[in-house]
DNA sequence: ATAATTGCAAAAGCTTTGCACGGAA
DNA sequence: TTCCGTGCAAAGCTTTTGCAATTAT
């Protein structure tokens, strides 16, 4: 069974990447990362909570956004303000395009429109950039076929 | 004197303005509409309130919020969210970029960085477009002083 | 007159906080 | 053993809702 040892390198690759950042390997926050690893659904943290409660189920929500918090700063992560109601989680630190379906309340990624970020510099009319974020709001194909 | 005729005016276009939409121009509404008119700080809803709170200490910030609702509705203002703890609204509906000091929080325009909004298309990749939102993070002229 | 709008209070979410206990290093 | 991290409950905020009273038309 290969399955197991490719299990366990990828859980010894999240508890180094958490003691790299001077966190602690906790089991709460391995299965965090390991939930948003390659998830591209962009969870909000009551989604994080309640996919993981079942495995977990001593798992608080207060955990839940302190973990995201500290991924957040760490650069591991970024948060999103793209969804009016709530924030959403997306483990692509990189800056990319959203898309919110206002319909449907999904968040997907735009990578193609990406390339009109990268254009902007640093310093703009005297503001420092730290980040820049690109945000479309419409329908998505799903919504618009019903 | 001249001004007395002129706020006269102006009172009488937001009113027009308002019946057009078909809603009743109140002296609430009136005074939002006023407030936000040419202010360009991006105020949330209970910045609009404490604002007008003075001259009309019966407003509610429940009627604030509905207003503002009904405006971004008619595509009078547009509502950002860039502030991750409150909603910012804008008097320019038109799409142009913004700009959220980490520091002291507040909301810029950053009206030329605008045109690299214009190239995006109506639909990317199958999403209808509605609306797009080019937002940048970072520290503002004023708090890069300090 | 009458239908829309307001204001109040309460409710509904989302997110944060304080603190005692538990567990990783 | 030593702190860092967790979980719980409560609190803090922003925003929404229901409804009776008011007011624009």
């Amino acid at each position: 069974m290969e399955r197991k040892k490719e299990r366990r390198e990828k859980r010894n690759e999240r508890a180094s990447k958490l003691r790299r950042l001077g966190l602690r390997a906790t089991p709460q926050r391995l299965a965090i990362l390991a939930f948003l690893e390659g998830n591209r659904n962009h969870p909000s943290a009551e989604e994080i909570y309640q996919a993981l409660k079942p495995r977990f189920p001593s798992l608080s929500l207060a955990t839940v956004y302190g973990t995201l918090e500290i991924l957040e700063q760490s650069g591991e992560i970024q948060v999103l303000t793209i969804d009016p109601e709530r924030r959403r989680f997306d483990p692509d630190p990189t800056p990319h395009a959203h898309f919110y379906c206002q319909l449907c309340g999904r968040v997907f990624d735009l990578p193609r429109v990406q390339p009109a970020l990268e254009k902007l510099p640093e310093e703009i009319e005297g503001f420092w950039v730290e980040k820049v974020s690109l945000s479309a709001y419409g329908v998505c194909p799903a919504c618009r076929k019903r």
